[in-house]
DNA sequence: ACAATGGGTGAACGTCTGTTCACTCAATAG
DNA sequence: CTATTGAGTGAACAGACGTTCACCCATTGT
C-alpha cells in the first residue's frame, strides 16, 4: 500500500484541475467539457462528479487557486516594500514591484492567464469571483499606499482611485506577458513599459491636490 | 416588390450580426453555435452558410463592426480637443474626453462589450484582430498628443508608453462602465474615477523628465 | 417569355455533449 | 475477519452540434 485512499483522491483531483487549467487556455471555460476534461485526466466521463458538481464548481475551485498565487505574490511585492529600515525611493520600490510581478506570472503562469481571460468571459458566477477577488486586492493596496511617506493630502477615495488605476495597469501587465510568452525582447520591453507606467502613475499622484483642481 | 434582392440579404445579415451580438453576451465567441444564431435569427441552420464561412469569420466581422463604434468615438473626443481656437485646460479636456466615453458606451454598449471581452477570450485570429485594432488606437493617441502643447521632453518611446496606458485605463473603463449596465449611481462614481486617474496621469506624464530619473 | 441565379429549406449524417444508473472491487472501519 | 464505503467503470439516453446534399421558387439578366 503506496498510497492511502484520500491521496490518491486528491490526486486525481488535482489532475482535473491542471487538465482543465491547460485546456481552456486557448477558449474559455465557457468552452470546456466536462468529457475533454475527463479524457485528459483518464478517468470516465462519470468519474468527474466524484469531485466536483459541475464545470461551474471547478471553475470556482481554479478562481480561489488562482489567487492564492496571485496573493503569494502581493505578500512579495509587499516584503520588498518594507525591507529595509532605510528610506529607498519610489523608482526602486517600482522597479523591485516589477520585477517580482513577472517572476511570478513566469511561475504560475496558467493561474494568471486564468485569471485575466474568465475575469471578463469566463460563467458570471467566476466573473463575479474574480471581480470580487480584485476589488479586495485594491483595499489592500490602498492600506499599502496610506502607510507610504507622502500622502499628506490623500483622501479615502483618492487611495481607492490610485489603487484601481495601479491595479488596473498591473493586470494589463499580467496580462500582456502571458501573451508575448516566451519572446524574451518584447517581454524585457513590457517590463520597462509597466516600469516606466507605474512611474509615472505615483509622480502624478504624489502631485494630486497640491498642482491640481 | 417592396425590397430588392440585395437589400433583403443585407437585412438578413445584419439580423446575423445582431443575433450573434447578444448571444454571445453572456459566454463568450467561442461557446457560440451556428444553430443558436441561425434559431434566434429565425432561418435554417443551413441558411447561415450564404452570409459567413464559419462563426469565426462573423466574429472578425463583429471585430470590424465594433470598431467602426470605437473609432466614432475616437473621432468625437478629437473635436473635442481641437475644438476652440483659446486654450483649454488639460482638466477640460479629461472630463469632456471621459463624456464622450461614457455617452458612446452608452449609445453601442454590445460593440464595447464585444470588445473587452472578446479581447482576451475570442478564437485566436479575432484575439489578434483586436489587439491589431487597438494597437492603431493607440499609436492615433500617441500623435494626438504629441500635438498638445507641454510635451517638451517626450520622447517617441515615452509617448507610446503614456498612450498605452491611457488606453489601458480607458479600456478598464468602459467595461466597467458595461458591467454596471443601468445603475446610474455606480456609473457617476466610475465616471467620477475614470476622471481623477486621467487627470493623475496626465499631471505624472508632465512632470517626467523634470522631476524624475 | 425564358433561363439563370441564389437565399432559404429540410432531411440526414456522424460526433460530441451532460447526466442517469447499476456495477466493481480495493481501501478502510468495526 | 467481516461489513461498509466510495473512487472509478461502462452502457445507455436524449439532445445539440457542424456540415453535406438535393431541392424550391422568387428575383433577376437577357
Amino acid at each position: 500500500m503506496t498510497e492511502t485512499r484520500v491521496e490518491r483522491k486528491e490526486r486525481t483531483r488535482r489532475a482535473i484541475l491542471d487538465a482543465a487549467l491547460e485546456l481552456c487556455e486557448d477558449s474559455s471555460l465557457v468552452a470546456l467539457s466536462l468529457r475533454q476534461v475527463a479524457g485528459r485526466v483518464g478517468i470516465v466521463p462519470t468519474g468527474f462528479y466524484r469531485h466536483f458538481d459541475s464545470i461551474e464548481a471547478l471553475g470556482l475551485a481554479l478562481v480561489d487557486e488562482s489567487f492564492v498565487s496571485l496573493r503569494a505574490m502581493l505578500r512579495d511585492v509587499r516584503r520588498v516594500e518594507a525591507g529595509g529600515t532605510a528610506p529607498v525611493s519610489f523608482a526602486a520600490i517600482v522597479d523591485r514591484s516589477v520585477d517580482t510581478l513577472v517572476s511570478h506570472v513566469h511561475a504560475q503562469r496558467a493561474h494568471f492567464a486564468f485569471i485575466a481571460r474568465e475575469r471578463t468571459a469566463g460563467p458570471p458566477s467566476v466573473r463575479e469571483a474574480i471581480r470580487h477577488e480584485i476589488e479586495l486586492c485594491e483595499r489592500e493596496l490602498a492600506t499599502d499606499l496610506a502607510r507610504l511617506p507622502g500622502p499628506d493630502a490623500w483622501s479615502t477615495e483618492d487611495l481607492r482611485i490610485l489603487s484601481n488605476l495601479i491595479v488596473t495597469a498591473m493586470v494589463h501587465t499580467a496580462e500582456s506577458l502571458v501573451a508575448v510568452a516566451g519572446r524574451p525582447e518584447a517581454e524585457r520591453r513590457l517590463t520597462q513599459t509597466a516600469r516606466t507606467q507605474l512611474r509615472m502613475v505615483i509622480i502624478g499622484a504624489l502631485q494630486w491636490r497640491s498642482g491640481q483642481e
